[in-house]
DNA sequence: CGATAAACGAGACGGTACGTCTGGTCTTGTG
DNA sequence: CACAAGACCAGACGTACCGTCTCGTTTATCG
């Protein structure tokens, strides 16, 4: 009873990719790229790309989930607060890239798609997100953050800075830098 | 020689605002909103618009600029720290509401055109940032703060999950018990 | 071996007249059925349908003839003039109801088909021109009608009238007067 | 305010008659031709098209009206009786040609649209009837035809077999000899 | 009485065209 | 001469069928 074919499913993936750049940024925007343009440059019709996608966005985000694999992993190897620095860095540095330009634009899309927002939380956000929060427990259980600070507001307080730059700041203003100052007044307080 | 029509002008931007609801929920999306709908509901043809605007983001900002006057304004009679807990309240109640949803897509709008998110950031953030910054110097200065402390930093440490949530979170996750938690745990700072 | 499924070719050609709905008129045309929705109905895969037939004429065809079944017979009780009035009487009658509708869409498709044009021809039509040269042929041994009329030219002549009004005529225009008034005309011709 | 763009319109009808072959048959069929292939040869947007005709058959008719200009004339310098013997001769010459086949498709679109059928009886059909109907009344005139025959029934008589042929007949069937036949019989009459 | 080969249902697939829509430009006529 | 009205080109949208092509699953002869 014909079952789905695989190729097709990855030229369709790699495709969008592809017309993305790879990690996007001599390519097309996620708003330009169109699902004629991947239909073609995958050797597929456009009705086979919407008998298993609903939208674009749908698209993007599997191509992209597909593509990005486990990248910015968190050391185990050494002390918590050693591996937050140095994860909070390697994240940074991603969103520096290409890649960050991708991630932003799935995020815009999903400012007008609630269920490609919640579709971009649930496959890829969420991950994120746990991992900085075991991250926040292990510091908590090996005594360098306070136990009684929620884990989700102080991965707040160390990630949203990057993401607020990736969305809203100038170019260029991802820098070592940043993070370095970041982790250091988000651990020690603003306050005296 | 007929002169720009300031009436025009002010019924492009009106037709812009009550196209997308006064300030966006009821109504339709920026991405949704069309250059065409706004000049039938000014009563203007599409070519005044777009003698006087690049783009559709571009009247959007102006209307938005245009209705959005100086909200959540910063309190200067009470302690800096006092009046930094009730602005980020403010703010995370404005943003809560349907003029956060307009905001989010402008920022949604500026992650395809630099234009966009520059004149966006030029026009609306530097404001915000600027008060906020002004806002973390005064509670150095009345001494509530460490003074090594960079203020860029530390608004964003302060504000950015409030922005991380309004373009990522779930509905209603914009609660006043986060503001209380985020402005605590950033001023006591995460570590023990 | 497995023959050909009988069941399957009657449930195709029920499907088809059924979607034509029965004769013609509350159903749909001709050209907007299509090959998908018959196999739908009649519980049958598209392969099987385009395994027996070569295209949809030819299905529509087939279902036409395996429906249609002899009417507008010709009598052979009374005088071939009689007979030929009340046959071309009842092909009016036929033809001005959805039968009608159907035998014109047969021939519409037949200009775009010359296959299923020569088909029409070879098992509908023949039948009918046969038919009708007989009965010029027995008006003549009859003395009726001059012996040295070619019978095919005659029967155009009393004939091609009603394929006119059917193809061409506003609705309403077979009526019986017409039938009587060309019939007679014909005979009588035109000349003084 | 922006008027109708003659060029356009020209440009729309003349592509449509070159990819039909002016005259049908080296070309493609009314049933393949697509919008999209006229609006691509006719260097103009399909909206353009959608936005003046209702549907490609209305098109279709335009073009042919637009290049079919007053051919098989009517002479009037001869007896009734004469000027219509020629006019059938040419009338079937023209409709032996690729000609013919346009109007056989023309009328087979018809068949399935209404107000196709209604459109092109209206613009080319009457036109062609009430020449006929004058002719016939002509020769009524002239004492030729009986007075008594109506000159619509007289004028089916006549073309009528035309029509069926071109609609119904093999290849070729459209001879000078038809011509001459259909015409002597319908006036000497079949009867004895 | 299996084996086997065709016919079958299901439906995915690459294509093509549909008719609609919006964007941004250009033209015409009016106040 | 700025403006409204709106025609225009361009081309993507999502839908519908086309006819071809696997897939397993019956089903009936034939060895």
């Amino acid at each position: 009873m014909a079952q789905r074919n695989e190729a097709a499913r990855q030229a369709i993936l790699d495709s969008t990719i592809t017309l993305l750049d790879a990690r996007g940024d001599g390519g097309v925007t996620v708003q330009k790229l169109t699902i004629e343009a991947i239909a073609k440059k995958a050797g597929v019709s456009k009705a086979t790309i919407y008998r298993w996608w609903p939208n674009k966005a749908a698209v993007v985000l599997d191509a992209f989930i597909n593509e990005h694999l486990g990248h910015t992993p968190i050391r185990s190897d050494v002390p918590a607060i050693e591996a937050l620095r140095s994860h909070v860095l390697s994240v940074i540095r991603q969103y520096g890239g290409p890649e960050g330009r991708l991630v932003s634009q799935l995020i815009a899309e999903g400012q007008y798609d609630p269920d490609a927002l919640e579709a971009f939380r649930e496959r890829f956000w969420l991950d994120r997100a746990r991992a900085a929060r075991g991250l926040i427990e292990r510091a908590q259980s090996e005594g360098s953050i306070r136990e009684e600070v929620d884990p989700n507001i102080a991965a707040s307080i160390v990630y949203a800075p990057i993401y607020q730059r990736l969305l809203l700041g100038a170019p260029g203003e991802l820098t070592d830098e940043f993070a370095e100052e970041v982790v250091t007044a988000a651990l020690k307080g603003l306050a005296v």
